[in-house]
DNA sequence: ATTGAGAGCGCG
DNA sequence: AAAGCGCGCTCTCAAT
């Protein structure tokens, strides 16, 4: 069964031919029962307001995200000439997810105003449908729409419930490292004693901000410190006495300015911090945020992190992702062996690499393949880069295919069939102008240059856009898993229904989870989350013999996950 | 006053 | 040990 959302211009809706007022789209929603697949233009749109009606969504169909992924991809053909102007399903945004416990304000996300109808979503799902059934690789292309869909029902249930945050921890943290919370426009006492050792250090008079990058940079220069930029890594490498409480400053600066008291106060409420996850946000396939910088919680501040009384995490992460799915997308059967290890459950990967013998420390290992999926070129990086290539050519080769493709212009795309874009009109004139007869030496070197860093962009865009399928995957059966593990008996606390009592996820980034949980439920969310796991590599690569092994906690506090 | 570019740093 | 991929956010500073 698949039932659509038609919007109406009244303001109703229509689903399988039968006018549904929307307050009564809960009710008709969960009468459909779990084997529904809701088919509408936005996920976003719809199921905020479904949720704060108690009502879950098992399987979703969502059109803009199946419509921007299915638009682009290689792997089919979309009917119509190719250089047709963009649709309406190509410039909708995601509709804002704005919490709100009034009723009348459930599904109020902007439909389409007065008379002016909107896309008809029948019409795109029978598109969609089509295409998909039309390509070679429709197999792929299901899950991988299944999934970004899931991935939608996700997100919108973990800004439902929202990660869990004690903003009095949160405030200590922040007194312990800068000191008492200070009256607006004032440095913070650990702030203000570092800039003192700072001007100090430099000779420098007592009017210097060290606010002000442009004054800094001049001071230092002034100094004789010898460092062209004020970046942290470069700084590291000088033997000055200001590099010490300028390096400490620039820290506790950022924690102040990114996390400090201003965040709290914008960005947590109630015991929860909610931030908007982007769906497919990033051009990969991976999901970005809005709000919050939620994807850069800095480790210091996880520690205000805490699980409800009677409640705690369960904090999984895929070991090595990325060279994991790029050995399976490979079909190299060397790596997935060395991913696997000498005892067959290969928790780290760089490990069974130094086994292998391809080089001597797993350091290496690491920073050999970090520059194998990225295109680093220097540095040890680039000094084990043969070495691996000998070991594990298959991989390698296709990581550099894949580099090759996007130096001359070509798309590339994961495993599941996700495209990359292709270069802009700059890279195009940087091309063309190495042709022209007037072409000088720093003509062709920009070429080849632009060339190079878009090979890099689909070198990497392939494994990180495929570890992102995996993830995706691994998401979606989480929820499906933690759902049916039912719920516990507990007093009321701050979990909403339809999570009350129940396990769900409350955070992801890219290859991590967190699951809030019933404390006694702790342990079957942990083998559910690693069955999850195993799933997920089924699903996208069958039979072949890859591990995805995970490091998993259980910990009232993520900061104590690690 | 507002906007945009660039620098820098947090995360994966 | 070093600067190769993808982001969001906040700051300064200059232009509008």
């Amino acid at each position: 069964m698949q039932p659509v959302v038609v919007p109406q211009p009244d303001g109703s809706v229509r689903v399988e031919g039968r006018r549904v007022a929307l307050g009564e789209l809960p009710s008709v929603v969960a009468a459909a029962g779990a084997a529904a697949r809701w088919t509408w233009d936005d996920t976003n749109r719809w199921y905020p307001g479904l949720l704060t009606a108690g009502v879950r969504v098992e399987r979703a169909h969502d059109l803009r995200l199946g419509h921007r992924i299915l638009r682009r991809s290689a792997l089919v053909s979309w009917p119509g000439p190719a250089d047709a102007p963009p649709g309406p399903w190509d410039t909708l945004a995601p509709a804002p997810l704005t919490s709100s416990d009034e009723p009348a304000m459930l599904f109020a996300a902007p439909g389409p105003s007065g008379d002016v109808p909107g896309p008809d979503p029948v019409a795109e799902l029978a598109v969609q449908d089509a295409v998909v059934a039309g390509s070679a690789a429709a197999g792929r292309l299901r899950l991988l729409l299944a999934a970004e869909s899931a991935g939608a029902l996700a997100a919108v249930e973990m800004y439902h419930a929202g990660l869990p945050w004690l903003a009095d921890v949160h405030d200590a943290v922040l007194t312990e490292t800068l000191g008492p919370r200070p009256r607006l426009g004032e440095r913070p006492a650990r702030l203000e004693e570092l800039a003192h050792r700072i001007r100090a250090a430099l000779g420098a008079p007592a009017g210097l901000n060290p606010d002000s990058p442009r004054d800094l940079l001049r001071a230092i220069e002034r100094a004789g410190v010898g460092a062209r930029t004020l970046r942290k890594w470069e700084l590291e490498r000088l033997d000055h006495p200001v590099v010490e409480p300028l390096l400490e400053y620039k820290s506790l600066y950022r924690l102040l300015t990114a996390n400090g008291w201003a965040w709290l106060e914008a960005w947590v409420r109630d015991g929860r911090f909610r931030s908007e996850y982007v769906v497919g946000g990033v051009v990969t396939g991976r999901w970005a945020s809005s709000g919050g910088g939620a994807l850069q919680l800095p480790k210091s501040v996880r520690r205000a992190v805490v699980a409800d009384p009677g409640w705690t995490f369960v904090v999984a992460d895929a070991a090595q992702l990325e060279p994991r799915v790029l050995a399976a997308m490979a079909g190299d059967e060397v790596m997935a062996a060395a991913g696997r290890g000498p005892d067959g459950r290969g928790a780290d990967m760089y490990a069974g690499i130094v086994a292998s013998g391809a080089v001597p420390t797993r350091e290496l290992a690491k920073v050999g393949m970090l520059g194998a999926m990225y295109g680093g070129t220097t540095g040890s990086s680039g000094q084990v880069l043969p070495r691996l290539a000998k070991t594990f050519p298959r991989s390698l080769a296709f990581v550099d295919d894949a580099a090759r493709a996007g130096e001359r212009g070509e798309i590339v795309t994961t495993h599941l069939g996700r495209s990359s874009p292709l270069p802009g009109a700059t890279w195009h004139e940087a091309q063309s102008g190495a042709y022209q007869d007037d072409a000088g030496d720093d003509d062709v070197a920009k070429a080849r240059s632009y060339a190079r860093s878009w090979g890099r962009f689909t070198r990497n865009f392939v494994v990180q856009g495929t570890a992102a399928e995996w993830a995706l995957c691994w998401l979606a059966s989480i929820r499906r898993r933690l759902w049916a593990l039912g719920a516990a008996d507990l007093p009321d606390g701050l979990v909403p229904a339809p999570f009350a009592g129940r396990p769900h996820l409350v955070f992801f980034v890219h290859d991590e989870i967190v699951v809030h949980t019933p404390a006694e439920f702790a342990d079957a969310v942990a083998a559910e989350v690693q069955a999850a796991a195993a799933e997920a590599g089924r699903l996208l690569f069958g039979d072949f013999p890859v591990r995805f092994p995970l490091s998993v906690a259980v910990a009232t506090s993520y900061a104590d996950a690690k």
